[in-house]
This record gives structure tokens, sequence and C-alpha cells, in this order.
DNA sequence: TTGTAAGCGTTATCAG
DNA sequence: CTGATAACGCTTACAA
């Protein structure tokens, strides 16, 4: 009954009264067609509501035009922020975005990146996770192209975009220190991501180099239910912080909702607090966090230049790392000088 | 020089010694292959990293496995959730997600439609804006399924997923007569979709019921910002309303952090406030909001079950709409009798 | 169970 | 500029 029945480009050149080439060559840019001729195409396609199948269009260019986007607990305002950028961004570059969700589990990355060949991705750009040396190699050799955002690698081949968490680290302590606090803390979690793990090590020895220990504690996800049990941890020590470096807004959030609610500290009078991302909700009145921003457009943007362009030809190993520098975002979680 | 080159079935059958129908076969699940031959094949395609072509594949088969995704705004809590559910669940059912941004803009949900036709989706999920009534009908009759979440549509056809808004404006308004709130205020956006206006509207008629005036207020797009500037509006007059249903928890928690912040208000003492959607914020110790939480796992449940199914054959009309429940859940923002 | 051959809807090549 | 024809990589009768 309603069985799949597309209108194909012959059921168009029939009734157009052309061939099958004639009507290839209107819906390909820069082919050769008399306007005559296009223009009866283009009236029959439209007549027949003919779209181009982008499946067999594939098959013959050896490019689908699909880029696969890898990621997990998209539902994560950082997250879902860098997705809807980098999906506008390819449907402007005329690309399409496929979703994949992974989770912590091994070889989640893989079975996704294998997905992307088997439909033949020009792409796949990976958020989270990191997928293994032999798939890695497998994309890349079937002319896969693979981005990975925040991880660390060392392969040759992919584009990293990464962020300058250390030099953030180390300027939010200045920030701290220039605040007359003296007991710095940094809450992280427990997932230990390349990224974060770089903050704490770039707060850490920032610290070390002021003369001052750092309070580390680490725990759960990297979302708001952490930030709250690590408050708990943190403020209950003595000396207790005050200041906190927390590895994202989300633990952030959570942290401060703890420190006030349970531990009646007032911001940032009795405690500094600062987060990383940017999201929403650190603009939200009742948090109105200090924090990084990360620089999701220009993150985009790179990403879909980088796998726009045509592949690099020959030996000459181009620039395979971008480090991104992001903004500290002032707010009122941590005392101005 | 890495110009793509996917190994086929072709390379496989060789190095296995065998047709290539046979490795067709291997990956084709209920095809009949001896076990040898499928051992056979199963090593070469190992070794030689092989993986299906789906664009070829969904040719053949007329199915190509894709999902469309068609959203807007996909950076907001509710519908990075919905989305992340929604992709899950495709992937557990062997389908895969195709994303596609849409925009405020006239035909936008047109051209990502039109996009999901020239790849070959199977179905169409729907989540934001409202297509035009020609595309619609191409679509159903080329056979792309499509499932509207909370738009309102008349058309046969399409499966529509809607909540009881109404009944649970209803609902609330109960309980806030019953808070001994007199003074009663509706915040909605500007947006206008079905969703919301149904909410609207189930509110101020329930509360016409029980004799009383509910101001309304719209003002921007549904978001934290609309939220504030909705409560400088509503909390400036006179009388000063004493309940405020918000038509999403977005904007009930702009609402609250002005009410506190410019209108030193107390929640629930001075004003109760409930919301709609019961994103992850609204759980956070600072708003602790009193609000409807919408069924993602079931409303991503029945979409993907329905596409996933054979289509309705015959004239028989099947259940076309279906209405799920939301469920009230009661934090702090609506004093308790 | 297996291989052969036809066909899916395109695009690219090559005469005209 | 146009139309035939050969791919692309796969599935699926059909015949062996």
């Amino acid at each position: 009954m309603s069985q799949k029945e597309f209108v194909s480009a012959r059921e168009v050149a029939e009734r157009a009264g052309v061939s099958r080439s004639a009507v290839s060559r209107t819906f390909t840019p820069g082919a050769s067609v008399s306007p005559e001729t296009r223009e009866k195409v283009l009236a029959a396609a439209e007549a027949l509501g003919y779209q181009v199948n982008h499946l067999a269009r594939g098959l013959m260019r050896n490019e689908s035009g699909i880029v696969c986007l890898i990621v997990s607990e998209l539902s994560t305002p950082y997250r879902a922020t860098l997705v809807s950028a980098l999906t506008e961004r390819l449907q402007n570059a005329g690309k399409i975005a496929m979703l994949i969700n992974t989770d912590r589990s091994d070889g989640s990355v893989d079975r996704a990146l294998r997905q992307a060949i088997r439909y033949r991705a020009d792409a796949s750009i990976i958020l989270s996770g990191m997928p293994d040396k032999s798939i890695t190699q497998q994309c890349l050799k079937s002319g896969l192209r693979l981005v990975l955002i925040n991880r660390d690698d060392d392969q040759q081949g992919p584009l990293r975009i990464n962020m300058n968490d250390a030099d953030a680290a180390s300027h939010i302590l200045d920030a701290f220190l220039q605040a007359g606090c003296r007991h710095l803390a940094f809450a992280n979690s427990q997932s230990g991501t390349p990224s974060l793990m770089a903050r704490e090590r770039g707060f850490v020895e920032a610290g070390r180099r002021a003369g001052l220990e750092v309070q580390v504690a680490r725990h759960g996800q990297t979302g708001y239910e952490a930030g709250k049990t690590l408050a708990q941890h943190l403020l209950s020590r003595t000396p207790r912080p005050d200041a906190v470096f927390c590895a994202t807004d989300l633990i952030a959030c959570g942290f401060m909702d703890a420190a006030r609610q349970e531990f009646s500290l007032s911001i940032p009078q009795d405690l500094c607090v600062a987060g990383f991302d940017n999201i929403e909700q650190a603009a939200w009145l009742s948090y109105d966090l200090t924090t990084f921003s990360q620089p999701v457009d220009r993150i985009s943007e790179a990403a879909v230049a980088w796998l726009s362009s045509p592949p690099e030809q020959g030996s000459g190993e181009a620039v395979t790392t971008l480090t991104l520098k992001t903004e500290l975002i002032w707010r009122s979680t941590v005392r101005r000088a």
C-alpha cells in the first residue's frame, strides 16, 4: 500500500521529454545545461516533487555529505550547545549531521565509528570518549576524516581541537590570590577526561608555584549532583577552602547551592567560586558565576572548515592540533581586587 | 592520496574465495549461508575491516534506516533531553538519527523535510515548527513517515504525540487555590506554539470556572530571559499576583530569580510558582520548582515503536493521536495545604 | 546452499 | 549542449 515510492530522475526525464542525464545535470551545480532544458526539467521536478536521491549520489560521488557527531550525555548544557552549533555550521556548509549517542562502556565509541563507516560519512566529530587505535586507523585509511574535540590523542591524522586549560587554571588562581584567598580547592569529577585533568593539573601546579597547596577532590560524573557532593566533602575540611575552582559550570552550580544552603556561606564573601564552560545557567542570577567561556562558535567553525577543505595532499603534515583560547567571564562569584 | 577507498564486498569475496552474494548473505540476518562460508566471509571481512555500505543497501532495500530529528533551539534543556532520548531509542531499534536544525523562519521546517527526503529517511520526527501541508503530503506519499511531538495538526497520516496540557493547567490551578492564592497569573512566551497556548487556555479557563480572572502576559522566546521580563511586568501590577504558572521551567527559573532579587519576594510564602517540563534545573536547590514532568521516555518509546512497526495497511485509520499524561512533581515552590 | 545476473538511482565519460 | 552507456556497492530472484 504505502510502499516507499519516491519519484526518480527517470520519471522527471520522461515528463520533461529529456534524457536522465539532463535531469542529473540540472541538479549538479556547474554542469552545462541549456536554460530551456533546465527550465523544463525544473518544472517537471517541481510538479512531481522530485528530490535528488543522496544515497545514490553518495554512492557515485563517493561522498555522502554526512558528518557523524559522536557524543555522550547530550542533554548536558555544554554538550547540547556545542552539538547545536556544529549541526548548524554543517548545514551551512552543505553537509548534514548524523547523531550517535555513546555511553561510558568500552567500545562504545568504536561502535559509533563503525556506524559512521557504514553510512560512508565524510567525517566524524568526536566529543566524548576515545576510539581505539585500530578503528581510528581504519577510518583514516578509508578516508573518513576525524576531529577530536577536547580529547587527548597522539596519533597523526585527526584534527585535534583543544582549549588552553592549564593557562586558564593558572589565570583564575591569580584572581583567587588577588582576592586574598589562601585556601584553594579544586572540584573535579571522577571521569578524568584529558581536558578536566589538564585543568586540575594546571591549577595545582600554579598553586605550587605560588607556594600554596591545593585541596583536590574528585567525585561522580561531571554534573550538578557531583558538585553538591564535592562541596560537602571539601567544605568540611579544615581549614575550610575560601576559593574553589570547579572543573565545569555544572559542578560549580551544585557546589554553590550546597555551600549556600548547607553551609550557609555567602559567595563571594566567604567563598570564591569559578567554573568552566560558560553554560547558559552560569549567567542566571542565582549563580552569576565567574567562569571560562569555551569559544563554541570558533570550535565549530574550525572543525567544519577543516573537514570541508580538501584533504591534505602528499606527506606535508599540516597542523593537526588547534589550541583555542578560552575567555574569562567576570561575574560576581570571585571578589575583584 | 587519501582518496576515499572503503573496502567493498567484492574484495571480501575474493579474499574468502566465495561469491559476492555469499558476502551479502552473511550480513543479511536470516539469509541462508552455510556455517563454513559464513566463517570464511567473517574472517575475510574482519581482516579487511569491511563494513556494509548502508548507502547502497538503502538504495536496494528502499529503507535507509535513517530517521530525521527536526528541531530548533536544541541547546535548550528540554529539547536536548528529548533529542538525547530519541537518539538512544532509535539506535536500540537499529535506526540512526539525522539531526536538522531549524530556525523561526518561514519554510525552515519544509527545507528540513526536503533534506529528509533526499536522504530517503524512513521517518522524520518534528519537535519544532510546522511543515507546510503540501510538503507533508509529499512526504506521506513517498512513504516517509511523520511524527509530530507537541504540535497541532489536523491532517491524517502523521502520528501526533501530545500532552494533557489543559488538564495539567487545571490541576495546578487547584493547587494554587488550596494554597490560598487568589491573584493568579500565567507567564507565557510570545512564540504561541500549540502546547504553550493549550496550557494558557487551560489555566485561564480553569480560573474562570473558579470565578477568578487570570492575569496573562506573553513575552519573548521560551527562555530564562523571557521569564525575568515577565516577572517585571506581572509583579508590577496591582494587585500583585500571588501565584504564577509559567509555560515552561526555563521561564519559571527566570521568573523566580527576578521575583527574589528584584522584588525581594519569598517563594512560596509571598508567591507560588509552578513550571512545566521538569528540566534538570528545576530540581536544583536554588529553584526546587514544582512542575509537570513530560514523560520523555514514553514519548520517545512511542515514537520509535510507531515508526518501527510496519506501516498501516489498508484504510483502517488507526490511532494517530497519542495523548500522554504529565506528572505533577511536587517540590517547594507551591505551598502545600 | 551457492553463484549468476539484473536492478536500485545516481553521476561521469564520451561520442555526437 | 545532449544522450547513450558504464560504473558505484549492494540485494535478491532465479537457476544450478
